[in-house]
DNA sequence: TGTACATCAGTGAACGCGCGTTCACTGATGTAC
DNA sequence: TGTACATCAGTGAACGCGCGTTCACTGATGTAC
């Protein structure tokens, strides 16, 4: 809602208003463009009125990154779903959609995982649980292994390819990836290599 | 060199004070305190030196970059100088390099990786091409491959093997891991899971 | 059904801050003759 | 060997900018009686 729509002194939900044109901002002009008296003016509001819903810009960016992390776990949860699978062959599909979500929203992705922007509350902690926890339990089908035991193995496992398709992301997304691939060709160097770089893990079986 | 042992109007090798005295600034106060002023201030210089010299704070932290990967470089290949190992381990204490090299240096880390802060020049992409080369050689012998023959194979390995590292690094150091460990044991819980992560890799035979 | 009052949600002008940049300047150094 | 001059390296005061925060305020909403 911008300033031209407001008809009433009154916003209505106007903490919402403000996450919602955070989450624009930083995909339109990147982390470094963001403020609180930036977010403000996008809604058309007075800049001391984000202080007063969220404190300081971390209040405000840790919804966003809540939010992040929701839309995350969705994303996960959706690749996962879609047909009867077997279980290496979701955990590719997991790793797909983790490194399309970072492809998808760069600054999003980013913010989430740079915990001194944010303030780290339980609610920040259960949403990023969440997402971790479809790892688990999909790394856990893929390697056979029963989730109520967990040990030293399986987390290593479960590290070894967070970290892969984590750090596949940050570096391509930070242009390390454009040694070997000519500008416009990224996303097919990715559609070429992020699945061999997933099946490089020894747990997995080749897909077919 | 501080303004109190400034003796003579010129400074002498105010250039190179600088990018030490950012160096300095990132390692101490993070790359949120970074700025040319507080670079100035701590070669107790006018505020307006810096930008002779660099241009602007992107021109500077280019140079910190580059100083940046030529160490993590040394670091590499330090780690894989030492004794007569075979290829695979060679590779595992490249990827514990890397990892420290993280560790000890968070913010000149995140730096190097954010292309957005820097200029991206010839000399900058010399610096990183000559640490990636690294990891290619040691990835080739560690798989067995002529370096001289990479194929998409052996690209994907190399691939794998960054980002696995690189994603362990950063989520380490967002704090990620302390799901699974207390806090004030994150280096013990990285000496038990980083080899066993990077043994994940399936072209690494087991190291012993 | 009305009225008084408390609380909530947001205003907008003002503050001080650190920043990058400009600009006329000056001290030191190098070079040509 | 001296001198004139150009260039280099840095000064420091001043500028305008956007920022977060404060503060007295006000319009709207809810609640108690």
């Amino acid at each position: 809602m911008t300033s031209a729509l407001r008809t009433t002194y009154h916003h209505g939900d106007l903490r919402s208003a403000l996450i919602l044109g955070a989450q624009q901002l930083l995909v339109e002009q990147g982390i470094e463009a963001f403020s609180l008296r930036a977010v403000a003016r996008r809604a058309g509001v007075s800049p001391a009125a984000p202080a007063y819903h969220f404190g300081d810009a971390a209040g405000l960016l840790t919804e966003v990154a809540i939010r992040g992390f929701d839309e995350l776990t969705r994303c996960m949860a959706a690749s996962t779903a879609a047909g009867a699978r077997s279980p290496v062959e979701r955990l590719h599909a997991m790793g797909h959609a983790y490194i399309h979500f970072a492809f998808a929203n760069p600054a999003l992705f980013h913010l989430m995982f740079r915990k001194e922007k944010m303030r780290i509350t339980d609610a920040l902690k259960a949403s990023a649980n969440a997402a971790f926890s479809h790892l688990q339990v999909t790394v856990c089908e893929a390697a056979g292994i029963d989730q109520q035991r967990v040990g030293v193995d399986l987390l290593a496992s479960m590290l070894a390819a967070w970290s892969m398709v984590h750090g596949f992301a940050h570096l391509a997304l930070d242009g390390q990836f454009e040694r070997f691939a000519t500008p416009g060709t990224l996303e097919a160097f990715c559609d070429i290599y992020i699945p061999r770089a997933i099946g490089q893990l020894r747990l997995l079986a080749p897909v077919s």
